[in-house]
Order: structure tokens, then C-alpha cells, then sequence
DNA sequence: ACAAATAGACTGATTAGTCTATTTCGGGTT
DNA sequence: AACCCGAAATAGACTAATCAGTCTATTTGT
């Protein structure tokens, strides 16, 4: 049995994910849900915060499956820095590649500089963190900048996935990674 | 002077590009470009039309000026390669980063599939379309592989600079690419 | 009894697209 | 030069739809 506020989150996220936030009207959220429209807005008074608590709540459970995931399918550093471009093209494989959510609240933020934009910030400031830990563990040269690039392809992989409507953007952002891998130590 | 036609499509260019085209009204580009409604409406049927005649403009102009820019910064191949990115980085400070127009315009429309998801997808085959071109002139092996892992970083640089604000992903994306080229035999 | 949830009508604002009436202007003809 | 025509441009009122957020009254569960 699940609470009315985790129908919302859970609905909102879907809904966020495929169509994003502005062509997703409250009232969708609603039925999706199957919730009435006030108690939606007893738990979030406005739709900013609606999206706000919908990317934060996304954030830990994507940032909790990812290192899990990562975690569970490889044991040394920098096949665990590989293995994370595996692991996330399964989930965006799940959604048919919808484009990431957290991205795609970005963009759709872009000229307001709201909540949403901060949490995607941070967001991504975690997953590059997660990244510079393995690197570091890795045993690599500059580990902050190895995980810089990372990030960048990582987040190219997921837009590039979203135009190509195709995994493949991951293969290739995997190979690049362990070009830079390579570059930076690995398997010295 | 300028035509009015010019005018809608520079301002809604530059509306599209900071706002995005759901968080744009047609009455604003009208403002923007100094135009009757009519006059917009005779050009353009629809806001879609709009969208996708603004997108395929600016995708032949940024393609120009992508490879003029290039060319005139470096001449041999493997270092054209990398020049893309320093070139993109200016376009893109030069507006504060905002981010990618046709990023942006590809997640808008993700949901719906349209025209604009299209023209973006043949944008982007073409930007990799050059690597290639690039990548073989450089004897480098895989030439197709390493253009799709340089568009992936592209991506991945467009995405990272607008959630950062900042123009350090292209620096890393950069980097990234150096990885890619040493390691498919560049600067044998 | 009390807090949370429901159902759904309602308001006010925004916006795509239409319609009407008027004005501007370049180019061909006299 | 003077004239005229048709195409393009202008100004702005108007419609119909959508949507965030409010309000009221009722119901459920403990």
C-alpha cells in the first residue's frame, strides 16, 4: 500500500521524465495519480515545488541504483568507472530513451534559474563526485579532471541518446572513456 | 535593411534559444521582430512551422559557421578535431551559455516526435558527418567511431556548460577528445 | 472527533490562431 | 514625372482552449 504523496512523486517523475515539465499539466499529474486535486496541493502548494521535490526525490533513488548497480557489477575502480555507462543506458533502455529527466529539467529551467536548476546542479556535482572517488581509488592522474570528463560524457551519452532515440551514444561514450582512462594511468 | 521574414527568424532564433519554444508566445516574437501578427501568420501557418524553419536556419548557419571556424584556426585534421570544441565554446560564451538550442528544441519535443526531434537528429548526423570527414583525413582508425565518441563529447560539453553555467565542460570535453585521437592512432 | 482524502465547480490569466480594416511601397505604364 | 495596382505589411480586437490555483462540501479512516 502506498501513500497518496508517493502515488504523486511516482506519477510526477514519470510524467516529468516523458513529456517534461511544462507540457505536463497538473491535472495529469492528478489523474495519473488517482488523487484529488487538493490533496496534491495539501502536500505541494505550487507546481515549482511539485517539480523541486519530484527531481529531488529522483536524484537520491537515481544516485542510490546507480552506485548499487555499479557496485554490484564490478569490483576494481576503473571498471567500475566504465560500468556505470552500461548501467545507465539499462535504465534509459527501460524508458525508450525519453531523454534524462534531470536534463531535461534543466533545459526547460534555463531562463528562470529556479529550484530546479540547483538541484540538477547539484545532482550532477554528485555523480561527478561519485566518479572522482573511483578515479582516485584507480590509483589515476588528477582524478577531479578524469571525473570532469566523465561527467561530460555521461551527460553526452544521455543527450545524444535522447536525439538518436538509440543506445548506442553509451557504447561509444564507454569507448571514450576508456580511451581517457587509458590516458589518465589505467591498467598501467 | 532587413526583411521582415529575416527579422522573425533572427528574434525567434534568440528567443528559442534562451527561453526555449514552450516558454516562448508567438506574441513575443512579434514583439521581438518588430512585426504585425499577420505578417508572422503569413510566413509561418502554425508555431511548429515557425519552430522548424527557425531550427533548419539556424542549423545551416551554425553548420558554416562550425566549419569556417575550424578551418581557419587549424590545418591539420587531427588538430581541426579537436578546434571544434574551442569554437563551440566561444558561440556558446558569447550567450552566457543557455545552452543548445537544438538540445533543447530535440527535448522540448521529445514526447511529440515532430518535425524539430528530426531536423535536430539531421543536424547532429551532420556535425558527425564532418568528424568523420576529419577523422578519416587524420588516417585515424575507426573514423566512424571516433565521430560518434567527438559528438557525444560535443553533447556531453552543450549539456554539462548549461547545467554549470560555465564553459569548463568544453575544456574537458577537450581533453576527452585528445584521449580519443592518441587512442585511435592520431599523432602516430 | 479529527485529520486526510475526495469530487468537482470556478476564476483569472495566458496563448495560438482568426478576422477586419487600413496603409505602405515598388514597378510597370502612360 | 505622375499614376496605379497588387502584394506585403500594419494595428489590434476577438475567440476558444488550456491551465494553475482556489473554494466548498462531502466522505473516509482511526
Amino acid at each position: 500500500m502506498t501513500t497518496a504523496r508517493e502515488r504523486i512523486l511516482e506519477s510526477a517523475w514519470e510524467l516529468l521524465t516523458a513529456r517534461g515539465a511544462a507540457a505536463t499539466s497538473m491535472d495529469e499529474v492528478i489523474a495519473a495519480a488517482g488523487v484529488a486535486k487538493q490533496t496534491l496541493y495539501n502536500h505541494f502548494p505550487t507546481k515549482d515545488r511539485l517539480v523541486s521535490a519530484t527531481l529531488a526525490a529522483g536524484a537520491e533513488r537515481f544516485q542510490a541504483a546507480f552506485v548499487e548497480g555499479v557496485r554490484a557489477e564490478a569490483e576494481d575502480p576503473a571498471e567500475r568507472l566504465l560500468a556505470g555507462f552500461g548501467v545507465v543506458k539499462r535504465v534509459m533502455a527501460a524508458g525508450g530513451y525519453p531523454g534524462c529527466t534531470f536534463l531535461g529539467a534543466a533545459t526547460e529551467d534555463r531562463s528562470v534559474g529556479g529550484e530546479a536548476s540547483e538541484l540538477v546542479r547539484l545532482h550532477e556535482a554528485s555523480i561527478r563526485g561519485v566518479f572522482e572517488g573511483w578515479a582516485e581509488a584507480a590509483g589515476l592522474a588528477e582524478p577531479g579532471g578524469v571525473a570532469a570528463q566523465l561527467l561530460v560524457l555521461l551527460n553526452g551519452a544521455l543527450a545524444t541518446s535522447m536525439v538518436e532515440r538509440d543506445g548506442g551514444a553509451f557504447d561509444a561514450a564507454a569507448s571514450a572513456a576508456r580511451a581517457v582512462i587509458a590516458a589518465a594511468g589505467g591498467r598501467r
